[in-house]
DNA sequence: AATGAATGAGAGTTCATTCAT
DNA sequence: TATGAATGAACTCTCATTCAT
């Protein structure tokens, strides 16, 4: 699939990487400042272009914003789904599925923030952000409780409360307070939990 | 305690029905817009007040929001522990306290898009509302633990799981739809995580 | 004659103390922070009196500015004149006039500093100020040159120049230094000046 | 030396011809209303530009006014220079040099106003600007004085004083009567007192 | 594909002044 | 004679966006 600059025309290897440039000083400064205080004028400076190359890639903030979110997502997923993939059982790759999220967002904790705005940045953007998260989740548990491999329930449910606990959690122990990962007594606590809730 | 307005003076009868106002609309308009969209003159002109009026009960957009914040926070809690106040052991009680969260909630819903902002607008803020929240529970669970009334874990991280299972949930399942109380499978789920996660 | 308020009704004497007190704290406020950032707020609360009140005494802020600068006027030119009553002749008198602008400068800086803005708060003030420090000078001088006393020449260029001198030489030496008085070296600069220019 | 935007980067020819525009709508507007009645709207508007484009530029109102007098300063010291040049001694070239002086001025009668407003905008642009004039009164006083040119004295002092008589009689006799040159009576009477005050 | 000067709407904030008490 | 809450016009400054080069 082609990636397009705003005049429609599909970007060269240099554009794409210029592109890409802007996505990543985006990401630094969404995240360091919030979507409101980050200026078209500090993310091209981040990403050492001038001002007016911005709007060769993005028609807004708004859009740039949107694409972030896109793109971090994509990532965080794959990161979870290949993490889960070594579970033997659903518990398990529950189990494993957080230690992928956190450690994505060990390198990306601009997530955790960018996240928090959206609801007011791009509405849309972030249901499709939390939609995206937990779908996979959804599928996977009501096939589960088919198996019988977990208890029964509602999965939509269960899948919102497991992402706002693993978000919650994250914020506080990772973002909060600098930690590169989760400090143990709160993955031990996380594990009961997730055995207590789902083991039939 | 004694509320002053900017220039320090204790406020009278007129002033604090002013101050008020603008704590409402601002609410309102925070709660429509966003921090960032919300200007002052919106928040004036929804409090039926000159723009002017503003600075004599507010320094700036960020102490109002500030204020708000703790004033909603104080609100939220109250109607938590008023509603647990009814359980019979801690399980019940939290099982109420979600009850009267989403109660108060379904009036303020204002308080889920509010504090999404705040991470940015005010950290300090928003971790001085989580930890009120999740102050009350710590001390509950803790004591249950000891006796024997809830399993054994840490009480800390339980009380900001649930919470952000509370808060997850109620974004999903009232504010994006409109609900004015949780619908009832979702409260069904609840409640049986809450068994699952605390029961000894 | 009476003073009056800005409802044109005689001040009492507690209003005339009033009054005072603005005219004082207005003094101090314009020294400080000049004209344009002394708000009727910093003179009310310098004064002691609530904001209103002001309204009662002055009809703006340009008028108590115009006052102040009449009154400090008439008080630095009685300053001087009584100095200069001691002189045997117009250069010994000259001499001790300009001791006596120094010496109420010291207890009045803010008189350098008022003056300096009043080209633009009020032209007329200014030229007022000028013309009235002069006017005497221009007198005195004239009938010293009939009477061969001083050299002949044209007084009022005179006049001004010498109080130009003394202004700066006060703003310079005494304002900017903080000095209580004039230092010595430039005072018998200044003295050896007058004789030169004014001896016949 | 490089001229910059606020930005920091290097201004080329049409960045400088914009800044000039700024500089001189800057003079005439304060020069007309002064600093604190001066807009940037009114600035702007007088140089046919946007009001964001001035903050390209100047990051203030203070400092694009700071920058004036730095500016106006060494026109008009390169004004006094060049007329005193031709003096063949020191009193004549001083002579010379108020001529230089007058004759800047009735081009800038902005500069008699904007200095007078500068003690409250920015005192040590002001102390710089009467700084940067008396420097090179004092040196050439006090060579003039070893050659015994001129009496002895303080030349600090004197060159202060000289300067002071030079404004006021600017002031009075040309911004406020709006002459194009000095009056002829006023011209000899300040030949007439420097060659009194300087003379051996 | 890139630049950077220019724009102008709209933000937060201040403050002289008014007026009901 | 005094108060202080209320007003709203006007200010400085920011920044998303456009466009000629």
């Amino acid at each position: 699939m082609s990636v397009t600059g705003t005049d429609g025309r599909e970007l060269k290897a240099k554009g794409l990487e210029t592109r890409r440039r802007l996505l990543d000083a985006a990401e630094r400064v969404f995240g360091d400042v919030g979507f409101y205080d980050a200026s078209i004028v500090k993310i091209t400076e981040a990403a050492g272009v001038a001002q007016g190359t911005f709007y060769l890639y993005f028609a807004s903030k708004q859009e740039i914003f949107e694409e972030l979110v896109r793109d971090l997502n994509a990532r965080v997923r794959r990161a979870m789904q290949e993490a889960a993939a070594g579970g033997s059982d659903r518990i398990e790759a529950e189990r494993l599925g957080f230690r992928g999220y956190f450690r994505f967002t060990a390198d990306h904790p601009a997530l955790y923030r960018i996240i928090r705005q959206a609801e007011f940045v791009s509405p849309a953007t972030l249901q499709y952000h939390y939609d995206k998260i937990t779908e996979g989740y959804v599928e996977a548990l009501r096939a589960a409780m088919e198996r019988g491999e977990v208890a029964r329930g509602e999965p939509e449910v269960l899948a919102w409360a497991l992402m706002a606990i693993g978000e919650m959690l994250g914020m506080r122990w990772m973002l909060w307070q600098g930690n590169d990962e989760m400090p143990p007594r709160v993955l031990n606590q996380l594990d009961d939990l997730l055995v207590r809730v789902l083991q039939p």
